[in-house]
DNA sequence: CCCATTTGACCACC
DNA sequence: GGTGGTCAAATGGG
């Protein structure tokens, strides 16, 4: 086996340089997009975004297409048809990047990546989801996960699908799916989980890589805290709050978010109906419905700070990094 | 009325 | 059988 994903890999030699080239490229366009715009993206996030974020996002598309490709070459899928486009890709990582400096400052992080043997195509198992429950554990599917001391955004919408109370643990974990997992097929997921009390600790585990299309744009990210009750404040960008009634048991918030996001193409609309309702308002493309949660998911959304931490795509991008990387304050720590 | 969250039920995995 | 992950009906806010 070995031998045949090495020889499969000197075989798609060609293809993966090119692709690498390409990404390469692309990151450089990308990269002087941002540089354009870096003062409105950096510090003018209150005024809406910026119009150019849309190449950008496309650019970004296509960089991430460019590196999936070839992690999925390197990983031997290809033979499997599971090259995908840059379009397919977009969100990729969902724990992409913490978007943005400002509400990462505060927080140092720790991102370890686990269990990335994973098989990047979708669980075929719940063939006939009709029950609850009814599903397939994710044991294939590679995660990280992230400690902060306070709920990061992430320039994703989340919705909560579900909460537990895990064993031995104090706190309840919760539940998010990407709100575009019906309309987009994005099958994104994570957890968040209050590991430790004082200081507070919440731990985010990020499962699958976002493939839907809308991020938040900057202007929608939310900060917020951690704990129910203590220091949940939440930054927009522009203004800060500090208040929040909410949080039964640290989740919920209501959407505080106002911004309104362009809706996306109407066409996919409806395919989002989640299970018996139809949603497939706005409001889904808009907010990352629960601040609690934060973790900086995928910098494209507009702000390109730096990273894009995560190499979760696959695994031998993972196997790639060693290195821990220092932005700032935060130390992204790589596992595997 | 629409939509997000809550919460108990259900089921896969260990 | 216990635990954890997901589903979906119920609930409540806007």
């Amino acid at each position: 086996m070995e031998l045949s994903w090495l020889e499969s890999v000197l075989s798609n030699r060609e293809r993966v340089m090119e692709e690498l080239i390409q990404g390469r490229e692309l990151a450089g366009q990308l990269y002087r997009v941002f540089d354009d715009h870096k003062s409105t993206l950096v510090s003018g996030f209150a005024g809406g975004g910026g119009g150019d974020v849309g190449s950008a996002e496309g650019l970004v598309t296509k960089i991430l297409g460019s590196f999936a490709n070839t992690l999925l070459i390197l990983n031997g899928k290809e033979a499997d048809g599971e090259i995908v486009s840059g379009d397919q890709i977009q969100g990729n990582s969902s724990g992409g990047g913490s978007a943005d400096s400002s509400s990462w400052d505060a927080n140092h992080a720790i991102i370890k990546s686990e269990d990335f043997h994973e098989e990047i195509s979708c669980k075929s198992a719940s063939t006939f989801k009709d029950r609850r429950g009814s599903y397939k554990r994710r044991k294939t599917s590679h995660s990280w996960t992230r400690d902060t001391p306070t709920l990061i955004e992430d320039s994703h919408a989340w919705r909560k699908y579900g909460q537990k109370v895990i064993h031995n643990a104090k706190h309840p974990r919760n539940y998010f799916r990407c709100t575009h997992k019906f309309d987009q097929s994005c099958q994104a997921t994570k957890h968040v989980q209050q590991i430790l009390d004082d200081p507070p600790v919440f731990r985010t585990t990020y499962y699958g890589n976002h493939t839907c299309r809308d991020y938040l744009k900057a202007s929608e990210l939310v900060l917020d805290c951690t704990s129910p009750r203590e220091s949940s404040s939440y930054i927009r960008f522009g203004d800060i709050k500090q208040d929040h009634p909410f949080f039964s048991s640290f989740t919920s918030v209501k959407k505080e978010v106002v911004i309104k996001e362009e809706k996306p193409q109407p066409s996919d609309d409806h395919m989002m109906a989640s299970h018996h309702r139809n949603h497939s308002s706005s409001c889904d493309y808009i907010v990352s419905p629960n601040p609690m949660v934060f973790e900086s998911s995928c910098p494209m959304s507009g702000l390109s700070s730096t990273i894009d931490p995560y190499g979760h795509q696959g695994d031998v991008m993972s196997s790639l990094i060693v290195e821990p990387y220092y932005f700032d304050d935060e130390v992204l720590q790589y596992e595997f």
